[in-house]
DNA sequence: AGTTTCATATGG
DNA sequence: CTCGCCATATGAAACT
């Protein structure tokens, strides 16, 4: 059963037409009291033009779905499949292609969505004009029939069927919120910094800077600024290249201890410190807005908050709920796994099959060094070329054929200016992709692709197929949750977390494991290959793992 | 003054 | 050529 939905704009009705059945478009004046009804009474899948500007509203209204299509997402698979990465995007887009009309420009996002969230109107955060239900459909159609005509129809079925799952996740993470304990917050800032001065910095970091200009026999050096900080060092007899650390850790100065101290404090005061917890945690929850397929290997990015980067030390703030509790699990070497899954190197999936595969890895080909081996893997993944990682990597090439083979092709793709895709069918934007974005004219032939192009589609392969089966995986185990209390509240790449009432945690324990395993099915069938988790269940974030 | 890039940190 | 991938966020510095 297809259902198409639109909502109207600033009001809480809309309009619904069956796709199974056909039939007229419906008015309904409350939406989400209909679209309650048929979920209950018939499990649907939801087809609408984004789920980022249809749900967030239907949520508040208490109604959550099952399933749904998103136009938008899918669009942008399939334009990416097509290689029409250049080409004006979403849903008006589609349905101006699909009429012959000329291709308007992107309609611009709604704003991300400021710290503070007053909502009136039922579906007021639909800024954009409602599209037509009529036009939705055909879009619908037409991307059915695209799909249809892919040589790998069933994979990209699943991509888009677990990236519009992912969207769903993505509202209802933003809906629910991490728990986050402000006064334990300020408590940390405080044991780190010292307590906040009313202007300026706290006074731990003024402390630092008067240790610092004191080390140089200086006045007035600020300690954030590389420039000054390289030329306070070239006075003292000392030349460095920059500030960074690990060139800092290398030099013998007074100044040293305390400028690395002060560096790590100032990142956490300015990026993670009171005016971060007053802007983004209200009523006990970090409310970042999730973009599903906001990076282009298919990893999901934020609008805000910084919700990706948590610092380890902030994370004990992450507080489950009185009587609540966390279930954080963390798919362990994932990518190595993926490599091993996708190419279809026999050998190494069997090393794969371990709990720790580079451990298997080790002891397989590199005399039980482990570092060795995992050197090796990350440096064909990631297309190293040079330093003391090459010995391993011939190893691996002597040893894992298939493996080494499969990345040394994208590789190879790239830098001949091709085309990859990741297991279910996500293509990687073409290299041209910044000179056609802007207005440049494309007057001139692209770039030779190069090497750096090589290394990001032979990163991409298997990046993007470890954004999949983590969709894959959050998607199922969103369905074994179902009907429960308990919450995913957080979800980085590899790793998520589950908010659950703590006479629950061992069903979302059995559940996150067996999500794993079904996830590795669906996506590569009968192989050796596990896909493991690290599970802990916890009262606080930072205590996971 | 406003915008873009650089440097440096965080995360995976 | 701190490696070799993907990001976000901040302030300083550079630029228009």
């Amino acid at each position: 059963m297809l259902v198409a939905v639109t909502a109207d704009p600033g009001g809480a009705g809309g309009l619904l037409a069956d796709l199974t059945d056909g039939g007229p478009p419906r008015r309904v004046p409350d939406l989400a009291a209909v679209v309650a009804e048929r979920e209950a009474a018939e499990h649907p899948r939801w087809v609408w033009a984004s789920t980022a500007d249809v749900y967030p509203a239907l949520l508040r209204a208490g109604v959550r779905v099952a399933r749904c299509h998103d136009l938008e997402l899918t669009e942008a698979l399939l334009s990416g499949h097509d290689g029409r990465w250049g080409e004006p995007r979403g849903v008006p887009a589609a349905i101006a292609r699909l009429r012959g009309l000329s291709v308007p420009a992107d309609l611009p996002r709604p704003e991300p969505s400021p710290p503070g969230f007053a909502q009136e109107a039922l579906f007021d955060t639909v800024s954009r004009p409602a599209a037509d239900i009529a036009d939705l459909i055909a879009v619908h159609a037409e991307q059915q029939r695209r799909i249809r005509d892919l040589a790998e129809a069933g994979r990209f079925r699943m991509l888009v069927a677990a990236e519009s799952a992912g969207a769903l996740i993505a509202v209802e993470m933003g809906h629910a919120g991490l728990p986050w304990r402000a006064d334990l917050h300020d408590e940390i800032l405080r044991e780190l910094l010292g307590p906040p001065q009313p202007v300026g910095p706290p006074r731990r970091l003024a402390e630092l800077t008067a240790a610092i200009n004191e080390a140089f026999g200086v006045h007035g050096l600020h300690p954030d600024s590389p420039a000054e900080v390289v030329r306070a060092f070239a006075r003292a007899g000392v030349q460095i290249p920059s500030t960074r650390r690990w060139i800092l850790q290398q030099v013998d100065h007074p100044a040293v201890a305390p400028l690395l101290d002060y560096k790590e404090l100032y990142r956490i005061w300015t990026a993670h410190g009171w005016a971060w917890c007053d802007a983004w945690v209200r009523d006990g929850r970090f409310r970042p807005e999730f973009v599903p397929g906001g990076v282009v290997s298919g990893r999901w990015a934020t609008r805000g908050g910084g919700a990706l980067q948590v610092p380890k030390v902030i994370r004990r703030a992450v507080v489950a709920d009185p009587g609540w509790t966390f279930v954080v699990a963390d798919a362990g070497q994932l990518e190595p796994r993926v490599l091993a899954a996708v190419s279809g190197d026999g050998r190494l999936a069997r090393a794969a099959a371990a709990g720790d595969l580079y451990a298997a890895l080790a002891t397989d080909s590199f005399a039980g060094d482990r570092a060795k081996a995992k050197l090796a893997l990350l440096g064909a993944m990631y297309g190293q070329t040079g330093g003391d990682a090459l010995p391993a990597l011939a190893v691996l090439r002597r040893h894992y054929p298939t493996a080494f083979d499969y990345v040394e092709a994208a590789a190879r793709t790239g830098e001949n200016g091709g085309l990859v895709r990741s297991w279910l069918g996500r293509t990687c934007p073409p290299a041209s992709r910044e000179a056609f974005d802007g207005l440049d004219p494309p007057d001139e032939v692209a770039p030779p692709p190069g090497r750096s192009r090589g290394r990001f589609t032979r990163n991409f392969v298997i990046q993007a197929t470890a954004a999949e089966w983590a969709l894959v995986m959050i998607a199922t185990l969103r369905t074994a949750l179902e009907g429960t209390a308990a919450e995913l509240v957080l979800f980085v790449h590899d790793e998520i977390v589950v908010h659950c009432p703590a006479g629950q945690a061992d069903a979302v324990v059995a559940a996150v494991h067996d999500s794993a395993a079904r996830a590795g099915r669906l996506l590569f069938g009968d192989t050796t290959v596990r896909f493991p988790l690290d599970v802990s269940v916890v009262g606080a974030y930072a205590d996971a793992k």
